[in-house]
DNA sequence: TTGACAATAGACCGATCTGTCTATATTGTC
DNA sequence: GACAATATAGACAGATCGGTCTATTGTCAA
């Protein structure tokens, strides 16, 4: 009989696989891919070397792991946010949301920003993470201005991704005002 | 007689020291400071590793110095190119600067943002001259839009700010379109 | 019980990292 | 020429890097 599901249990009731990238997560992010060692997310995960090369097979590939898997997130996390907002409000309030992620405790700048800047490799496999989170975002902000029926919705468009990308960096940096800062532009820009 | 002003010559016209730090320069930049190691360095300037601990002490002074050098050089570049411009739209111009530096071949995004991102230490001497240089541009925003005359300058001055942080962010990730879509904005922005 | 599979533990490899050290060469001043 | 200062060349140390490997343990299905 080929291939059961092939229950997964041992000792731990979640998969080493999972504990692998919740491990990456928690360091890359906070540190950076450079600065954190396989050895440190083996021992963060309590997880063998092993078991990181069987799933991932290199380090470059756990960080596109990562990526995504961060990506992935974000984008439910958006959605469930504006889940209840008209479309016309959505583009506001989303900045609602980036001044929530701004705020939390963890808040670290942007995990794409961080890792393109660090692999300067184009042909590296986060990048083209990276790259569909980006086109992610500009086609949502096309949405939202446009249901939010400002003229000129495309330069609009591309002028709250830039809002958004300031928001983020400026707030690693000077702290979440600026998210607060990019929020206000925002509305300025969508109310006329 | 103590400590004549002792001529610097040697085989080559230009001291080791500032050898050392173009090569800093260059390298750091463009792959990041913890990618770039201190022997990648020495090659770069055709230095001696004694060379660079006796200009130096550590690599993260370095850096520091690096990063010094780097926005000390960026201040002049932006109060040459606004010499001739009215204080009233400098704001408007200090975005066309930010527009050709995003277009320009080397260009790789924030060496701020890019230092502060990759070392973690709050106390690493780097965050003092990222600290200093973020303090200057804050300070020249406000400048420029109150000679603006526009209302809520202080506002407006913080909003540049996350304006100037999306155009270098964004365009590293995507091209200099950002940096004129920053520009749009900021237009519309120190209208008003 | 047995065998397949997934996981752990950790030795090991070659490369690279920052930083220290000694030894030598070059330079300008006396 | 002698001296002090500055530079070069490069061995060396100790740590860490990504990655491979062997050996062992634990789990489940037949």
């Amino acid at each position: 009989m080929p291939q059961k599901p092939r229950k997964r249990a041992k000792t731990s009731e979640v998969g080493v696989r999972d504990r692998l990238l919740d491990a990456a997560d928690r360091l890359f992010y906070r540190e950076g891919v450079r600065a954190v060692g396989i050895d440190r997310v083996l021992a963060e995960a309590d997880a063998a070397k092993a078991s990181l090369y069987q799933h991932f097979g290199c380090k470059d590939q756990l960080v596109a792991s990562y990526l995504e898997r961060r990506t992935g997130d974000a984008r439910a996390s958006i959605e469930a946010y504006l889940a209840d907002t008209p479309p016309s409000q959505r583009g506001l309030k989303f900045f609602d949301w980036v001044v929530e992620w701004a705020e939390s405790k963890d808040f670290r700048g942007c995990p794409l920003q961080h890792t393109v800047s660090e692999l300067i490799d184009p042909a590296h496999p986060a990048r083209a993470i990276a790259h569909g989170q980006r086109e992610w975002f500009t086609e949502r902000f096309r949405e939202w201005t446009t249901a939010a029926g400002v003229k000129d919705a495309k330069a609009t468009a591309r002028a709250l991704v830039v809002l958004f990308d300031g928001a983020v960096a400026g707030s690693e940096v000077d702290g979440p005002q600026r998210a607060s800062d990019a929020r206000w532009m925002a509305k300025k820009l969508l109310a006329g």
